[in-house]
DNA sequence: TATGAATGAGGATTCATTCAT
DNA sequence: CATGAATGAATCCTCATTCAT
């Protein structure tokens, strides 16, 4: 009978982060929330912090490699990046707790842990660019485009409009709903013609 | 003579905030930075939250006036916009640490101070939506695009933009240089016609 | 008014540490027994080893220096380690909390803080030492001596003195009473000449 | 085939209170080296307390035997104490671990196990306060000598001389060498003549 | 007997806030 | 208004001990 408690107090970390944040979160209530005594979440992590890194690796990895492999499996860039969207933004409507630690904990994170999460999240953002560059060589997207800077737009608009819905009171819209939207936008931008 | 101690006090915590983050920042050393006494800052600030609050408010005021004021200068929506993002990009460069703290804490003050600063911030998230629905009558922009989602892909493309850069080591190309390629990608989306 | 906290703080800490040892007082009990919050230890303090060594250093200091005085007011080694003797178990009896702490914790010390205590403790002894070598220039004792072996020799009785006195129950006799047989073993030996 | 567990435990905890003092040693690191479990040391002993009582007992027992054994050999008192003042050297330069234990320790146990260790203690140190009896019967040391202040006396001396030994770095002198100096201070005394 | 994962009481320390001066 | 010494509630983590296997 392998234990579930390493699972389960990963679990009730994201659940209490992603509520209260990490400074907010106190390790008692984790402990309270996953049933396992204070001092177990210490057989299973170095401390408070470790919990947060282990959160973005081990929970973040399993959704990066499914989302690049459901992206890869379309034939064009156009196609693969309309599927990155809606993929981005299903995987956080799937995963709230998880995506509300993400997008409010990994800024901070950038500055405090500098070299940590990056590694595994820029993995991720990687795919977006491999998709330009591949637009780029199969003439599907605009040659003068810098990979990188699409990159950081088409991640932040995505990052930026999921946030506001995660942390919207009102919900009853899908988030996936403004996929197309945001596709239209991304795709032939604002300009009229 | 009035006394500058206000001032003096939310120069020191932008300062602290940024390099530390809010929940790292000691009101002492604050205090310190400042010149003044620990108890000082209570008689100006209700608390260490109302600082940052302070700072949201006083800080940003202004510099969205300024901007707003500066955008709507332009004759046309296209113009406008190219306007804003720039703005918006040399804003940053020239407030490093109060681009700092807005950009991190920002979120999580979103979701623990709720309501609050929000009030200021979608006044300047307003500007771009106000753009948007100004070339859509004129023409200029798609009639099918939806002004706040596009308002949150403008903003969050900038945005995250702006942290890679304020949280970068490197820090030798200017931010605003960006604002040509970022301009292409917003104006004309990805996809070559 | 200059504040005596700083001195209460010492005070209580000299009576939990002799009643309990380090290991066993809590800060909290020495700031109820100082009638100060918690918090204000470390104010004067850098935490609870510090007090320790504060300790040692700031009530020992004193003591040293008024041994020392009134030895060295004796004309010859002879009476001078007379009144070392005596001054050794008076200061115990008329300091018994801090004398405590003083034998008991000075060996724990002597390997966990190595360096520090040593070097007041060693003033102290040292004073031996010179007694043994004045008397040896007099002839008043013996030249094969060798005064660092006398100095931990005669210590060493004392100390075992006056600590078994102080964990005895049994204080109806007078530490000091015990001065003239220490006097009369270290001074002739046993041996019936 | 006898299990030696316990043996091997009493040994660990030997070394482990040695290098790191009681307080500090960790029960899960005593268990380490003895190549048990943590809970396996419940099995033989009642706690960490227990431990320490256990090496006094049992590890003393026999070093105290041997040594009395030892010294009833020798024909006179003066004898038996030149013996006894050797042999106790000796004990402590073979027994290093134990040595350092029983002095650093023993202090703070005679106050918080109270009576006990003082059992098997005590049956030591009245070795000494024997002979010293038997030489006064003999005509050998000084009748007017109090045995209970001699043998507080001499064993101070002995333990002061072996924990500056035992503390100190530089162990390139062997403890014994130092015997016939104390045994000459304690036999004839400082004064010359 | 033996194990070692789990427990949870306990405690040193921090730091936002207060208030006497 | 200004000070900064004092406060004490709050919390992470340790580690001796237990107990199901």
């Amino acid at each position: 009978m392998t234990s579930d408690k390493r699972e389960r107090i990963l679990k009730a970390a994201t659940k209490i982060f992603a509520k209260k944040g990490f400074y907010n979160a106190k390790v008692t209530e984790i402990a309270k929330k996953a049933h396992v005594a204070d001092g177990t979440i210490y057989l299973y992590f170095e401390g408070k912090d470790d919990l947060l890194i282990a959160l973005f690796d081990e929970q973040m990895v399993p959704i990066i490699k499914r989302i690049r492999r459901r992206v890869n499996k379309e034939a064009t860039a156009l196609e693969k990046l309309r599927r990155f969207i809606f993929l981005h933004l299903d995987m956080v409507e799937r995963n709230q707790d998880l995506a509300m630690v993400l997008v409010v904990e990994l800024r901070q994170s950038a500055k405090f842990m500098h070299d940590y999460p990056g590694t595994k999240f820029k993995e991720y953002l990687q795919v977006i660019s491999d998709i330009i560059i591949e637009g780029q060589k199969n003439d599907e997207f605009h040659k003068s485009i810098n990979p990188s800077i699409a990159k950081q737009v088409i991640f932040g608009a995505l990052d930026d409009v999921a946030t506001n819905w995660l942390v919207s009171k009102n919900k009853s819209i899908k988030l996936t709903d403004f996929a197309g939207e945001i596709e239209n936008l991304l795709l032939h931008g604002v300009i009229a013609k």
